[in-house]
DNA sequence: CACAATTAGTTGCACTCGCAACCGTTTGGA
DNA sequence: TCCAAACGGTTGCGAGTGCAACTAATTGTG
């Protein structure tokens, strides 16, 4: 329950939408990073292009940017990190020579599959601590938030 | 609305709740620190700072760092940089001389006061996106998310 | 009283990020 | 056909950040 009213012209930190959301995508973000961290050794950005390419025979650079809407400085930095490790390999794309296509190696692969529960499991988790009835709400508010802020992909 | 089931074991990323709220989170700073930056010349660490001493008489950076979450090194150049602009000031605390009391100045108080009110405005203006009766569960859900993750001050 | 432990706040450092500029390639007109 | 514009991707750079180490002041304990 928010303590101030739709009208109302006082600041208070600790009641406003905007910073209390920050505050949680951050807390939600390290509950998870914890995990992928510690037993994976992936950051943010590694993670979220381990995700993108998990669920794709491959794609370019260009792709992950979109679908992790992160900077492609950012991606490109990550794939390098990833490349290195060995969890991911690249081939030049033979249509256009800009461009190379991404895949997970086999370790990619295999540190894919042992990651998705965990990832998953914290989820589910986090959204159990949701009353059943509160849930759905919540996650139509989320979605109405998106389409508001024009998010969505 | 979820595309997933609870126990279904396949990562899509613009289902992710984790990533859907870290994405909203910057979506609505975004929203937000545009107006922060462009009218007032603030950063998010500035504008926090700001909205901590509006609402006190004076505090203590400790303090600021509290009720903002944020560290305390982040928090020392954010009162630095306020200080240079005139923003803010502080007195060396009679009682402890380790601890300086920050304070709006009369031109940081006038800047509070434009400030608020538009801060605000778009805060409605977001949550105004929420059909009625989702803004509710919405607000329940996030502060049930708050409590699990004991982020609560 | 003395001295170790703690606290408020600052600073050096390594790292990350986004922007702008860049390289090589491809596309689309004139 | 040729060349300017657009595009995929990388890199240099400045700004910001958290951690660890630090200074200065205070507290607690023998």
């Amino acid at each position: 329950m928010s303590t101030r009213g739709p009208g109302e012209l006082r600041l208070e930190l600790a009641a406003f939408v905007p910073y209390r959301l920050d505050r949680l995508a951050v807390g939600v973000s390290n509950h998870l990073s914890d995990i992928c961290r510690a037993r994976f050794g992936l950051d943010v950005p590694g993670w979220r292009v381990m995700a993108a390419l998990g669920s794709r025979r491959g794609c370019t650079a260009q792709q992950i940017a979109q679908s992790t809407r992160m900077h492609k400085t950012r991606v490109s930095r990550a794939i390098a990190h990833l490349e290195e490790r060995e969890l991911i390999e690249r081939a030049s794309s033979s249509a256009d020579r800009r461009e190379r296509e991404v895949r997970l190696t086999k370790a990619g692969r295999r540190m894919y599959a042992e990651l998705v529960p965990l990832v998953l499991e914290r989820e589910r988790d986090l959204l159990a601590s949701l009353p059943r009835e509160q849930l759905g709400g919540f996650l139509a508010g989320l979605e109405a938030l998106e389409t508001y802020l024009g998010l969505q992909d």
